[in-house]
Order: structure tokens, then C-alpha cells, then sequence
DNA sequence: GCCTAAGTGCTTTTT
DNA sequence: GCACTTAGGC
């Protein structure tokens, strides 16, 4: 194997296979390199068979590419190697050992989404107004719970106020809820293995004889489960080599706690611990820019990142009018890149998934082709959450939380009371909800569930999604709909259709249970788009990617960092914003651009936001101003608000009625259906990225079909 | 039980 | 500016 192109730090690091070690890796050091070396030195140098390998990262994209990468290292034989998130192999372990832990194979796992549905009944339950004990705001409390592994009768330690005690109860409620109903949520994903492992230590052992060779990835942004569980497997042979970086400790909200870094020579005696100080992938300009941010840091050790690639350019800054000023002053950016460059070397990166929404609308009105990466998508779509609940309830009857969901969808004359006494029933019977109906309108549901359970015995995965939406009447109630928003819905589902051909396609005859664990971990589906697209996505969504070209929009207080770290936060949130906004910078490989605006649509009404603080922390010298200090008049900005940005006169086509339901072509986005027609705007539906876009009238792209 | 209209409160970030 | 909740009429 050729070591020649590691450093000396990263071969080291490779080499290094016994025993603990902790790979300090700065931004850009090149740490995926080294890991995936690693395991392929593992395989290939130390005759390591791929099954007693262990590699844990924070994303499912990010196990799948270092699959790919391996793949073309050492071959199909890293298979059998489990390389997946916390939470995949965590759903591993528990089907693996589920009876042991009081569930059955066939166990559902829900989603935040889910967990909050629950926590809402249940308050409405205990008579609770959900305006004065926020549900988001207690799911999070339960989760955080889970997380540092208190249980439900433990929490009464913690349950100080009378807030906390009802966050006791309702935790206590809610964990009964989940087991009813044959049901883990994300966090049981982490917390179960744990269990099962204190309680039976011969499965333990098992495991640590299987995974004897342990990495994991991003250990900066572990939580407590995730801590302990690395240690329990890990504790026998102590191969164990954790990669990550203090300074981009980003998911402290969640749980993460970056002290784990912090203290791995504490808690693994006679660590290696190794530093990749060397940044492959910035300019220095870049790289100063980052350094003088994370600098103002309290928390951190300091660290000396430095790069061979030149100064490179200086950090473009463009103080906007207003949020579309902004949006235009990167499209108009990115025409000029283009000349240069693809679509894919370029990011626009913000804090918060609102602000796409604009940038979404001048790309399409100038055709520039982009890509959202992450956020909210197919999954939570109404019409897919139905049919997975669908599915859900035929694979396993006992989930209650299913059975409501869709009980009267479409409707069937089954309401809120109907749906009330059957709980009671089925609590007092200690039965499912499902079992526990005998007659009238909920006969008629269970009927059809039991067609389709028998369906499901002798079809595959494509053909029961037919049938389910055939005979639930799901698909009929959204022909007669008629309405434009119902087509969507039946494009949705169409193409819900396509993902499962696919997976049987990869995976072969695959049972229903299979492919429901799995998408239950997977947020968004990965469309087909051109490749060649610009990428927008949040700070969270971007880290661990590198692009030459790199936007950083809404470089305000209040947006980033945003408000609650600043009024009603802790320094350490204020510093986790900081530690982003890292993360941000070293983004980039040529050239980094600053954008914010003195004006923001926020809410529906207008605001003003100063300068984002770290800005001014970075020194001058770094920076090139594109814009004059002073405010523009009121007049002026009233002006600009107006005025197009482009001048698209030769674009305009005379005379096109559109009408609603037109369908169009659009040159760069495709076909889409007329929604709505303004006095200058069409609201067009594309197929993807699915949902309403507005676009302009009369465009040059836009073509009638 | 269903539908509509008006009202409200809200947004961080995600496996 | 939107998504979700609630009240009131059918």
C-alpha cells in the first residue's frame, strides 16, 4: 500500500493500530483520508478481516462515501464491514437482540415528528394548554434526558419546578406509549444497545469480539449514549481511534458534549493522541480569516492550522439593501464565477433554513440550475407520511401511533371521539388499539388492513405501495380532488414508488420490515438532479464539505449568530455559534464571500440587523469592502426595492396567456403546473424539487406545453 | 364529524 | 408569512 502521499502525521496516524488514539484533526487536515487509509491498512497490511471492523460517522452521506472510497481501496470485502452512523448501528444491535429487549423484530422507529405527535396527545390527555408547556419545547427535554440516560423515574431528581414535573409525567406516559406500540424513537437508538449491554454482558462480549477494530468519526459532536457505548465495545481490546475537532463542535444542542474530545487521554490510558495541523484546503486568507474568529474563543485549545497555498484573494463583503438584494448580489456573483468554473464548485451557505426561500427565488428567476441540500422534503410531505404509516401499521398492528395517524385518512367518518374510545379500550383490555376493534367504521378500516397484510405475504415492496394506495382509496380521494395540490400529491406518491423499485433494484427481494428500518434513519432522498448545481444548505449541513467558492449569506447579529445565543443565552451557546461560523470559513477553498443586509423580511415585517460580530472580529487586511459605509436614503432603498436587477427585456416574451393549470417547460428546472398567476409572477410546481416556486411572467425560460 | 374562517405564535441548527 | 389551532355553523 502507498503511504507516500500522508504526511508524517497522518501516516502515524495510519500505522498507529493498536490501541487508543485520538486524531486531532483541524479543518481541512485531511482526516477522511486518513480514515479511510486506515481501514484499508487495517485490511489489506494487518490482515484485519473487514466483519471485526467498526467505522462510525455522523451522517448517512458521509457512510456512503466512505463506502465508495473503500470500495475502490480494497473491493466489495468492505461489505461486511459495518461502517454507518450512531443510529443505524444501534438499529442494528436491537434487531439483532430485540426479544432480549422486550421488542419484536418487526419495531418502528419514529421520528422527532412522531415523538412530538405524541407528547401533544398526551398533554391534550392531562388537560394541559399547549400555549403555556410548549410540546417542542418538553420532546426536547425528554430527549435530552434520554441522551444523558435518565430514566423516567429519575428525572424526579432532576424535576425541580412545576414544569419539570409535568415533564416527568409526561415522560413516563410517553415511554409507555412508545413500548405499546412496538416503538423506539431516535434516541432509544443509542440508549437500548446500552441497556442491553449493562444487562447482559455475555451479548456484550459478543460484540467486542466482533468489533475489535473501532473508528469513529466527528467524536467532537458525540453525546453522553454515544460516549458510553463507544467505551463499552471498545473496552476489551481498546482498538479505538476517534478523529475529530474541538473547534467544529457544532451540535451542543443536541446533546453533543466536546469535553469528550477533551478528555480521551483522561478516559483511554496511554492514548496516542496525534495533531494534523496541516490545511490542504484553504488559502491562507481564508485560513486567518477562520483563526481570528475561533480565536475569541474562551473554551478551546489552541491549535496552529497552516496552510502552503498562498494568501490567495481577500474576503469579498457586500453589505445588501435588503434579503432579495442579497439574493441578486449572488446570483449576479455567480454569473461572473461561472466562466470560470462549474456550478458544483459553488456553495451559498446560511444560518437558518428560512433564508433559502429567497435565494431559491432569483435563482430560478435567473436560471441559475441549485440544489437544497438537507432541510425539511419528501419525508415530511403529508401524502408520504400517510402511506409510511400505512405501511407501518401492516407491518406491525401494534402501532397505535400509525393507527391514528391514518384510521380516518381519507376520511371515513371516524373522528377524535371514535378515536378516544378506542384508546381507552385498548387500555383497559392492555391490547393494542388495533386489535381491540370489533365493529362499525373501524371494522371497515381493520378490514382493509387485513387485505393488505394478506396482500403483503406474496408482493413486492412496489406492488403493495400500489395496493395500499388502491385500497385505502388514498389514490382515489386525490383523482377526484381534482385540485392542483392533489396532483402534486399523486406525483409524490408516484415517485415514493421509484425509491422503493430502487431498493429492491439494489438490495434484491427485500421484506417490508427491512425497507421501513431502513428510511426510517434516511432524512431526505437523494433526487437525481444534474450534478452540475449550485449547493445551498445550512452551516449544520455543510460540515465536512469543501468548495472552492463559498457564499456565507445573512452575516448578521441576530441571524448568525442568531438571537437566543445572544439575549437568552450562555457564553457557550454564543461560542458554539462562533465554532460555526468556523465551520463556515474553512468551507471554502479559493475565495470566500461575506453577504448580509440592512434591512430583513422577517416574520412579515421589516427589521434591521447590525453586522454580524464576527466580522469585526476578523482583521481588516482580510477583507475587501464591495460596498460605501454609509445608509442609504429611505427614498433610495424604497427605489432599490423595486428595481429589477437584471435586465431582462430581451427575455420577455409578448403576448403568452398563462393560465391556471397551464403546464410549462421550464429551460433549466423542467415541466411544473401554473398554480397561480400574479400581475408578474407565475407560481409554478415543479415536479423537483417538489412544492410551488414562484417565477416570472413571460420569461424567456418559461415555455408553454 | 366535517369544513371554513379567523386567530395565533413562531424559527435555530438534525440523526 | 406561514403552518397550525380553534370556534362555530352545517
Amino acid at each position: 500500500m502507498d503511504l507516500n502521499e500522508l504526511n508524517e502525521e497522518q501516516r502515524k496516524a495510519v500505522l498507529t493500530t493498536e490501541g487508543p488514539i485520538l486524531v486531532l484533526a483541524g479543518a481541512g487536515s485531511g482526516k477522511t483520508k486518513v480514515l479511510t487509509t486506515k481501514i484499508a491498512y487495517l485490511i489489506e497490511e494487518c490482515g484485519v478481516p473487514p466483519y471485526n471492523i467498526l467505522a462510525i460517522t455522523f451522517t448517512n452521506k458521509a457512510a456512503g462515501e466512505m463506502k465508495d472510497r473503500l470500495v475502490k481501496l480494497v473491493g466489495d470485502k468492505i461489505n461486511s464491514a459495518q461502517i454507518s452512523t450512531f443510529h443505524s448501528f444501534g438499529v442494528r444491535i436491537i434487531r439483532e437482540n430485540a426479544p432480549l429487549l422486550g421488542y419484536t423484530n418487526n419495531f418502528n422507529i419514529i421520528d422527532s415528528d412522531d415523538s412530538l405527535t405524541v407528547v401533544k396527545k398526551i398533554l391534550k390527555e392531562m388537560n394541559l394548554d399547549s400555549k403555556q408547556f410548549n410540546p417542542t419545547n418538553i420532546r426536547n427535554k425528554i430527549s435530552s434526558a434520554k441522551n444523558e440516560m435518565i430514566s423516567p423515574d429519575e428525572y424526579e431528581k432532576y424535576a425541580n419546578s412545576d414544569i419539570e414535573e409535568i415533564v416527568q409525567t409526561v415522560y413516563k406516559k410517553y415511554e409507555i406509549i412508545l413500548s405499546k406500540s412496538n416503538s423506539v424513537d431516535f434516541d432509544d437508538l443509542l440508549l437500548l444497545p446500552i441497556k442491553l449491554f449493562k444487562k447482559y454482558p455475555d451479548v456484550l462480549n459478543r460484540y467486542q469480539e466482533k468489533y475489535r477494530y473501532i473508528l469513529i468519526d466527528e467524536y467532537q459532536d458525540t453525546n453522553e449514549a454515544q460516549y458510553i457505548l463507544t467505551k463499552m465495545i471498545s473496552s476489551k481490546y481498546k482498538n479505538i481511534c476517534c478523529v475529530g475537532d474541538n473547534d467544529q463542535s457544532i451540535y451542543g444542542f443536541r446533546g453533543a458534549n466536546y469535553r469528550n474530545i477533551l478528555n480521551f487521554e483522561k478516559d483511554y490510558k496511554n492514548a496516542t493522541v496525534i495533531k494534523l495541523e496541516q490545511n490542504y484546503r484553504s488559502t491562507t486568507n481564508i485560513l486567518d480569516a477562520a483563526n481570528d474568529v475561533i480565536s475569541h474563543n474562551k473554551e478551546r485549545k489552541d491549535k496552529n492550522l497552516w496552510s502552503n497555498k498562498g494568501k490567495g484573494e481577500k474576503i469579498s463583503y457586500y453589505k445588501a439593501y435588503n434579503e432579495k438584494d442579497e439574493a441578486f448580489y449572488v446570483v449576479r456573483k455567480i454569473k461572473e464565477l461561472i466562466k470560470n468554473c462549474d456550478y458544483q464548485d459553488i456553495a451559498v451557505i446560511y444560518r437558518t433554513n428560512a433564508q433559502s426561500r429567497v435565494l431559491e427565488e432569483a435563482f430560478l428567476n435567473e436560471n441559475i440550475p441549485y440544489h437544497i441540500v438537507g432541510g425539511t422534503g419528501f419525508y415530511n410531505r403529508k401524502e408520504i407520511k400517510d402511506l409510511l404509516a400505512y405501511l407501518r401499521l401492516i407491518n406491525n398492528t401494534q402501532d397505535d401511533i400509525s393507527l391514528s395517524r391514518v384510521i380516518n385518512v381519507p376520511k371515513r367518518g371516524i373522528g377524535t371521539k371514535s378515536v378516544l374510545n378506542l384508546e381507552e379500550k385498548a387500555l383497559k383490555e392492555e391490547k393494542s388499539m388495533y386489535e381491540v376493534i370489533d365493529s362499525g367504521k373501524e371494522m371497515a378500516f381493520k378490514n382493509i388492513i387485513e387485505e393488505l397484510i394478506n396482500d403483503s405475504h406474496d408482493m413486492t415492496l412496489t406492488d403493495l405501495v400500489d395496493d395500499v394506495l388502491e385500497k385505502s382509496g388514498i389514490k382515489e380521494e386525490y383523482i377526484s380532488e381534482k385540485s392542483l395540490e392533489a396532483d402534486i400529491r399523486l406525483e409524490n406518491l408516484e415517485e415514493f414508488k421509484s425509491i422503493t423499485r430502487a431498493f429492491e433494484d439494489r438490495e434484491g427481494v427485500i421484506s417490508l420490515n427491512d425497507f421501513l428500518q431502513d428510511i426510517s434513519l434516511v432524512t431526505d432522498i437523494e433526487y437525481k438532479y444534474d450534478p452540475n448545481t449550485v449547493n445551498l444548505m445550512t452551516v449544520h449541513s455543510v460540515k465536512g464539505l469543501e468548495f472552492p467558492y463559498v457564499f456565507v449569506v445573512g452575516m448578521e447579529d441576530g441571524l448568525f449568530p442568531h438571537i437566543n445565543s445572544i439575549y437568552n443565552g450562555t457564553l457557550s451557546e454564543l461560542e458554539e455559534e462562533r465554532r460555526l461560523c468556523y465551520v463556515a470559513i474553512t468551507r471554502a477553498k479559493e475565495k470566500l464571500f461575506f453577504v448580509n443586509a440592512r434591512m430583513r423580511n422577517m416574520f412579515g415585517s421589516s427589521q434591521s440587523n447590525q453586522e454580524s460580530r464576527f466580522i469585526k472580529e476578523i482583521r481588516e487586511e482580510l477583507i475587501d469592502k464591495e460596498f460605501k459605509d454609509e445608509e442609504p436614503t429611505k427614498k433610495v432603498f424604497f427605489d432599490l426595492d423595486e428595481r429589477p436587477h437584471f435586465d431582462h427585456s430581451d427575455e420577455i416574451k409578448e403576448d403568452v396567456e398563462y393560465n391556471i393549470g397551464d403546464n410549462v417547460y421550464h429551460e433549466v428546472f423542467g415541466t411544473g403546473k401554473v398554480l397561480e398567476v400574479g400581475k408578474s409572477t407565475l407560481s409554478i410546481a415543479f415536479k423537483h424539487p417538489y412544492g410551488i416556486k414562484k417565477l416570472m411572467k413571460n420569461h424567456k425560460s418559461i415555455n408553454k406545453l
